[in-house]
DNA sequence: CCCAACTATATCCACCCCGGATACAGTACT
DNA sequence: AGTACTGTATCCGGGGTGGATATAGTTGGG
């Protein structure tokens, strides 16, 4: 929508729960579903092709497994995802700082004019 | 990406941009890109189908026109779309906080333990 | 008065993201 | 051995977005 391309939705929060913890695509899934308490479930589609997105862009790296089962392929967030992870975080405060400024927190019905809270 | 369906982010930005004030599309595309600076600008594509969605789903009702330009189609915000737009906001917040809580706006290169900025 | 630039809305197209289905295989537990 | 779960990958349909195009009214300067 803007300027150098954000991070999609489903990229956003799968840098966030790289952030501490090398983890593999799998075990993101539900990682993600259990730190938004059930709100943001991943599809497959959604989660692979994403993770496969993120390692073309530099913002995760293929490491060692973690345990024997081959299957896994294990990512570790890079310096460039934590960053880019930042930026994006960024933005969307800003962006919720502007909504909050524009009254939309407050449970008046239409708060047209200057009022004040008590 | 969960339940029951967020406004779309284009969406969700002329909703702010609608809080206070109503508009018409064209109007708001400026809005938008006043508000924030010229980070966010609306393809006209998008601008006006966002705001045939948003009619459509309740959210903006048309009303009659502020000037006696007859081309103007004037917008405004209707009980349901604040609505929708706080709970997005409370939506966007959540995201903000849990990437905070994962120490994504520190400047460390990699906070992997528990590290405490003097 | 006339023309150019801007305002204003609407639709079309190509591209990309998403959820869910499908496929295929290894792992774990009984 | 068999069943359920783990794990990765790809395909398909639906939908959002930006930019181009079409059309037309408005404004302001020469």
């Amino acid at each position: 929508m803007t300027s150098p391309e954000p991070p999609t939705p489903a990229v956003f929060v799968l840098l966030v729960a790289l952030s501490r913890v090398p983890r593999h695509g799998y075990g993101l899934g539900q990682e993600v579903q259990r730190m938004t308490d059930g709100r943001v479930r991943l599809g497959a589609g959604t989660l692979y092709r994403s993770l496969q997105r993120m390692r073309v862009a530099g913002w995760v790296e293929e490491s060692g497994s973690d345990t024997d089962d081959e299957r896994r392929r294990v990512y570790s967030l890079t310096p460039a995802g934590r960053s880019a992870a930042r930026a994006e975080t960024r933005r969307l405060a800003d962006l919720v700082a502007l909504a909050t400024e524009a009254g939309l927190l407050e449970d008046a019905p239409t708060p047209r004019e200057d009022e004040h809270t008590p």
